[in-house]
DNA sequence: CATCATCGGCACGGTGCGTGCCGATGAGCG
DNA sequence: CGCTCATCGGCACGCACCGTGCCGATGATG
């Protein structure tokens, strides 16, 4: 598990002089710490603009009216940009409600998540790095661990609380559940070409709620 | 639907002189034929050995020892040359037994593709294939038609029987359970560094069997 | 004001792309 | 049997990008 995470911090900080970690506004800002960020944004820009194809350092790099060096210095390959790119609007770790009502408040959630991974820029971007992925087994780790993992741990979080709340069946591991939640959006997302809409995840979430809802109490807080 | 199906004809045998599809032994076989299979069997022998990365039309070309006209004669594009590699190889589409016991069953064929999907030559094959289809939307939908909606097909069908067989909650639409069930295993596959081992499987089959499992009749067939 | 890391620009050899043009090969036909 | 012609392998082209090295300019630091 930490082997994943110093994978990743070795894959893009993996530069001599990596000042600091993207998104981290308190620093010195010297003439780098600019630079980084208006690369970052260049590289979104591009990959909303032209997708993966046609993504590559020479074109970031023209765009933002920098020389290559510029950011190699930064990030050892454009898998670790693309990651550190994402990163750095990659705000909602699907940030959930606690309304009492597990089902209206995952679905709350897909919908609004679903809709962010589809549309520019994060969706271009993290179709790129799931391409560059396919050949990078650490890249792979690194996106589980960065992306993925943080997805389905908040959903877990959510749906552990809905069965100490005994909206769902106790004595139940539901890790593997918050898994299969996440796992067949993004399926749906990356692999295929349906849309993920309200029909998905409501069909979704019937199998979720037929397979671990209480059967007769319908909701927990009020008893 | 169809349209997407004119797209991967499109893809496929996009040139003037495509003699016959892959996989077609009755065949006149002039001396392209046989060219044609030595082509598939080098692609797929070559992203075994070097995987995603390092493969490349001339590289193909390279190991099959013909020039890249030859290739491009065949296929458009790369993506088009693995997709009718992969395809050469992909004989089951999940042919699933039917013993009565829908969860058995669900569990060999799971295990059995998982292993085929994670070793050579399907499995790195299968890899660049993804990673291509990020920057290729039509690739993205003639994937899901040839492969994924195969497979989810075939075990629609399954848990369909299992229905009829009262096995499974009667009533209710399963197209989407079928859709989760794979899509779940694609996901770990494709998606994440995890195994699609025989706890995942169970913990996929123990969700859906909770979801749409008969409560208190075990099996259909036996009693 | 002096220093020096960082900057943009340029060029390099290497690789793959997709295409065009060869002369050789071999299958099918008369 | 020999002719014909599509297909073959080989080679070369222009283009693009990779990752690196070397410039002289810039501008923040002290």
């Amino acid at each position: 598990m930490s082997g994943m995470l110093h994978d990743l911090a070795s894959l893009v900080n993996g530069t001599p002089r990596a000042d600091k970690m993207a998104v981290m506004p308190p620093a010195p800002r010297r003439r780098g710490a600019a630079r980084t960020e208006e690369l970052l944004q260049a590289t979104l820009d591009l990959a909303a603009e032209v997708g993966y194809a046609g993504l590559s350092i020479e074109a970031i790099g023209r765009r933002a009216g920098v020389g290559k060096h510029t950011i190699y210095r930064r990030w050892p390959s454009m898998a670790a940009l693309l990651l550190d790119a994402l990163s750095s609007v990659w705000t909602s770790d699907l940030d959930y409600n606690d309304t009492g009502d597990v089902r209206a408040d995952l679905r709350e959630q897909f919908l609004l998540s679903s809709h962010v991974l589809s549309s520019p820029p994060i969706g271009p971007a993290y179709r790129a790095l799931i391409a560059e992925a396919q050949g990078d087994p650490s890249l792979r780790a690194a996106i589980h661990e960065r992306f993925l993992a943080t997805v389905e741990q908040s959903t877990l979080n959510r749906i552990t609380q809905a069965q100490r709340a005994g909206e769902l069946t106790p004595d139940v591991n539901l890790e593997f559940a918050a898994e299969v939640l996440c796992g067949t959006l993004y399926y749906r997302h990356l692999l295929t070409t349906r849309p993920v809409g309200e029909s998905a995840v409501d069909g979704l979430l019937d199998m979720f709620m037929a397979a671990y809802g209480q059967p007769q109490f319908p909701a927990g807080n009020g008893r």
